[in-house]
DNA sequence: CCCGTGAGTTAGCGGCCGCTAACCTGCCGG
DNA sequence: CCGGCAGGTTAGCGGCCGCTAACTCACGGG
């Protein structure tokens, strides 16, 4: 069973997605829920924690499955590879929520900004470290320019509808490992 | 010497940059100005139309110096390393240009943004047109999704100001050459 | 000299938006 | 049986926003 909370969440995502934040009122995500406008208050404080909410937690999602990959892999390489699978694997399945991130955070609230900053940089830095792992000569903030590029490169996914799932996760997999210097295997 | 017209382009860019379009009142963009919020209708027909001018130039400006690339390169490997030459500079000396661009054409009025989106993918295929050169085994459609792919990497950018320019330059055109599996020289 | 025009001003209108208030209703525990 | 609460409703307020109207003013050409 999926909750009304959880059905608002879902829905502001597509509609925050298409027209961003802004571009969207609180009628018209009453209205793509089944409800009317100010029923959404039943549920959020106000338009901007449905919007903090997303964000928290998709950034949180996100650094821990990273932390993860890292945990379980015995190689920098296999750790990057599984880092490249796993943001791979979340920007197919929720593309909504990557384009949201990356183009509304700033209309978040002051607070909830700052975590998801802290929370991005941490994620940022799970990368970072492999990075310099693998490639000892590199400086800590270019390793973190080089995270942030593989991330703008795997992000590019909801904006080009043009392949099958499947092979736009291998199209995606290559050209990030190859982004960032990992030898195939 | 720069005009009125040209100012407020460059001061909208830089305001819809950090807060988006729907973000920035015409008051707001107006003030930054240095005149007040009316004014503008001056120079303007309506606020999309300042929107709408950014769009349509920046994707002309993009697909001729691409067509250019191609016109004087000697293989699609060489060809390939002057379009990702040609789209770092742009992205790296116009950076509100590319977050807007990225973020705020859905909120273009229909002509201007069927112009840019035609625009965008005639773009798109003078890339995927030197990628299959390259990679024979390529279908259109997934050379067009590694052109895109490749876009989000070198846009990714102005995300991430942690490294000097000239070395952001290096990282990404390595980056990108890497991920299109174009060979070094 | 004066008049037209380009570039600015302020006042204000109509409309949308976020949010609150007040009310309704179906369900569930004692 | 009935009282309270969860989860809806509609009405409406205050404020901002895009844009227009009406006016001012500097200035360059005949």
């Amino acid at each position: 069973m999926t909750t009304r909370r959880e059905q608002i969440l879902g829905t502001a995502a597509e509609l925050f997605a298409a027209r961003g934040f802004h571009g969207v009122s609180v009628a018209d995500l009453g209205a793509a829920c089944g409800i009317s406008g100010p029923a959404l208050y039943k549920h959020f404080v106000s338009k901007d924690a449905v919007l903090a909410e997303m964000l928290v937690s998709i950034s949180r999602w996100l650094l821990d499955g990273g932390r993860e990959c890292v945990g379980s892999a015995d190689s920098p390489a296999a750790a990057l590879s599984a880092l490249v699978d796993h943001h791979v694997g979340f920007a197919l399945e929720h593309r909504p929520l990557i384009v949201v991130q990356d183009r509304d955070w700033s209309s978040l609230p002051d607070q909830a900004r700052e975590e998801v900053r802290a929370t991005q940089r941490a994620y940022v830095d799970v990368w970072a470290d492999q990075l310099r792992a693998l490639h000892p000569d590199l400086s800590l903030d270019a390793a973190r320019a080089m995270a942030h590029a593989a991330f703008g490169l795997i992000n590019s996914t909801p904006h080009s509808g043009l392949l099958p799932d499947a092979e736009m996760r291998q199209v995606l997999v290559s050209m990030a490992l190859g982004a960032l210097g990992v030898r195939a295997g």
